[in-house]
DNA sequence: TCTGGGGTCCTAGGACCC
DNA sequence: TCTGGGGTCCTAGGACCC
């Protein structure tokens, strides 16, 4: 039987930040965007548990936030400071597990099978892990025990912060079919709203439907929805990873048309993508630019070289041509990116 | 009401090859 | 007038995650 642990970080942004600062400490903290007295443009990366009490929470528009709490402590992201925190984190972490899977900056699967001899065990192990965290990182976490993956992800966000929920193999189903749909990693707003269509609102909804209609509905991703309900997932944690893509983009401050404004921040994109390529010691083969208007409306433009590259030049006249098409439409562009993709490792 | 920036994965159509 | 089947690559768009 395998034994698998999520372990997530709690309010991470904000909880590094207060950590470095701990005259913050009890204070509603809000790591993202310049709020700008309520004018500022782009969203809350994340909020402390003070701030969330005001309604603040991840992906919520800065104006907004400042509206629901204008004497919260808005601060601006420290990416270095959090990639350390990080690495020293996931390093204790890595100690612990027979695999490993870092799944993002803040947030880890370790496959634990062969060091615990039940779900009971596998409990203690997790709790004194939170604790090594908390004393050597200063930092909590909050961390689900399941038979895989996906349970133990929606376990972790089950008590949080600072929770442990153990969910047993003979539990799954009964710790999984009172949740909403949404629950389940891989379900957004737009597969949560054409499900609520359907009538299915809860996991058991979704779990004791027949397996073909979803199958129809939403093709194959339809038949691995309906077993994540059923709580079956046989995906392994992994602990290889290879870089798929490296990419830069900028929302303006302003809605721009200055073509030679535009040219120039593609420019600085192309510089900055050009530096981590070569610091990674790739080659690429695909060029992709992104151009969103001022009501949203968004597009990308691909070209694929005959040849990979390191090469910032032939990467800035690719960037330059992609993007041409469109300019000058009399439309004002809200933000631009570009890519690169289809590596070669040298 | 307003919607960042870093990514990954999937789908679907067309080109092309055998 | 009617035109298979399988595979791969390319491109564009979309959903989702942190």
């Amino acid at each position: 039987m395998r034994v698998i642990l999520h372990v997530d970080l709690d309010a991470f942004f904000p909880s590094v930040e207060v950590r470095e600062h701990p005259e913050l400490k009890g204070k509603p903290v809000v790591v993202g965007a310049d709020p700008k007295e309520g004018k500022g443009r782009g969203v809350v990366s994340s909020a402390s548990y003070e701030a969330r009490k005001y309604g603040v929470r991840s992906a919520l528009p800065i104006s907004r936030a400042w509206k629901l709490c204008p004497n919260c402590v808005y601060l601006r992201p420290h990416f270095d400071l959090y990639i350390k925190a990080s690495n020293a984190i996931m390093k204790i972490l890595k100690n612990h597990a027979d695999r490993f899977e870092q799944g993002g900056i803040d947030e880890a699967y370790l496959d634990i099978s062969s060091r615990v001899k039940d779900f009971d065990e596998a409990g203690e192990f997790a709790e004194k892990l939170m604790e090594e965290v908390l004393d050597k990182e200063k930092l909590t976490c909050s961390i689900g025990v399941a038979p895989n993956k996906m349970v133990a992800k929606i376990a972790s966000d089950y008590k949080k912060p600072y929770g442990l929920t153990v969910v047993k193999e003979e539990d799954v189903k009964g710790f999984l079919f009172p949740l909403k749909v949404g629950k389940i990693p891989g379900v957004g707003p737009k597969t949560d709203r054409r499900l609520k269509e359907m009538k299915i609102e809860t996991v058991s909804d979704l779990a004791t439907l027949n397996p073909e209609a979803m199958t129809r509905q939403f093709g194959v991703w339809g038949a691995k929805l309906h077993e994540y309900a059923n709580g079956i997932d046989f995906s392994e944690v992994v602990e290889g990873y290879e870089t798929k893509s490296i990419g830069r983009e900028v929302t303006f401050e302003h809605d721009v048309d200055d073509e030679e404004l535009i040219l120039n921040v593609l420019d600085e994109l192309a510089e900055d993508v050009h530096k981590e390529v070569i610091d990674c010691g790739l080659q690429f083969k695909t060029i992709t630019i992104k151009v969103r208007y001022q009501h949203f409306d968004t597009h990308t433009r691909a070209k694929s070289l005959l040849f990979p590259t390191n090469d910032l030049v032939i990467l800035r006249n690719n960037a330059k041509r992609l993007i041409a098409p469109y300019l000058r439409r009399n439309k004002k562009i809200r933000l631009i990116g570009l890519r690169v993709s289809t590596f070669v490792h040298r």
